[in-house]
DNA sequence: GTCTATATGGCGATAGAC
DNA sequence: GTCTATCGCCATATAGAC
């Protein structure tokens, strides 16, 4: 395991990356982020010019988190299942990781579609590999409706208990973080069975 | 049907939801409030004093819509199939009209957890109604799983696709928004019989 | 590269006339 | 109740010394 650098742009990133996670980009302040990279807010500037491109630079890293490439495994034999499988798996793990990313780039999105469009379009190539995997959806699935409603539904039961996650636990875990970050590894397989389930009866149908 | 009464308060209310809403309570400005309701700023602090207790009206207004009583179904004779559908009908119709408002109240929620938490504790009463409809679900649904997985699966497969509408919207709709309308209006049919198809196989096993 | 000091503008809020 | 004018603060950003 390699020790990162410990420049002072990795630094103010990681700071910033807190802040902008914690507050959004408009209650984020610089001086909290001065404060807490340990800098002079002056410094900043000097490295990202301003609190807009500073932001980009934290957007840019975070969405990158969620853009791993699963269009690889389109080109092999499609099995469905499998595929299954190995997209839960990436997302789960990472979500139970950063369980902050879902509603942080939702929020971002919705507050500024313009600013994050561009880089949203180049970072997904999302022209070739997308209309793909629908019509092999279609395929597998034995279902004659618009296969993105099951793609959605499968991004809804992932994502959601981690876009809603404050008001969930609040409202079903009384406040108890610990329950209900067991409640959402303990997800990653209900989530699974959930969808196969469905696939299977979908499959009888035929 | 009774025309509202156009007060001043009203309109102030009206516009401040527009903008709070668009822009969130950081992101909001109490002089784009005063434009749209074509006021004098001065005016908005007469009638509410503080942009923190305008922002306040206008949530209590926004979580009022989200919390209708479902409970007293309850205390007929609980039918599972019966409850989901008008769980269903309840929500989505309330969504179809009022789309944004997943993502304004999360994105609230998860910005500022402190100011949000006595109004939603209270608004939802939650220390009853909830457990006893958490059992309910354990004994109906034929589980020994927890009763919340289901549930929190229910409202993921509703709610999920507002919260996260601009970015679906963008990578699986090519930002069409009529299509996409039109698909969420397609949704409220197949969230009900992917999760009746759920509840199906559950009492199947048994 | 890093700091202190300061410019510049915008924001929420209030005073006070009408 | 509604307006104009203005206060006081705080945020981003820059100038310039070291």
């Amino acid at each position: 395991m390699v020790k990162k650098e410990e420049t002072t742009e990795k630094i103010i990133l990681q700071a910033a990356r807190e802040v902008f996670v914690e507050k959004g980009m408009d209650g984020a302040r610089m001086q909290e982020i001065a404060d807490r990279a340990k800098i002079n807010k002056a410094l900043l500037h000097y490295y990202f010019r301003s609190k807009d491109k500073l932001f980009d630079a934290v957007f840019e890293e975070i969405f990158s988190q969620v853009t791993p490439r699963i269009g690889n495994a389109l080109e092999e034999d499609f099995n469905i299942e499998r595929l299954l499988r190995m997209f839960i798996d990436l997302y789960a793990d990472m979500l139970i990781k950063n369980p902050f990313i879902p509603q942080f780039i939702l929020s971002e999105i919705y507050r500024n579609p313009e600013r994050i469009r561009e880089r949203i379009i180049n970072k997904l190539g999302i022209q070739n590999f997308i209309p793909i995997m629908l019509e092999k959806l279609k395929e597998e699935l034995n279902i004659n409706h618009d296969p993105r409603h099951f793609l959605v539904s499968v991004i809804s039961l992932i994502v959601f208990p981690y876009a809603g996650k404050p008001l969930i636990k609040m409202v079903l875990f009384k406040d108890d973080e610990r329950a209900y970050n067991d409640f959402l590894i303990e997800r990653k397989e209900f989530s699974y069975n959930m969808i196969i389930n469905y696939i299977n009866t979908q499959k009888n149908k035929a």
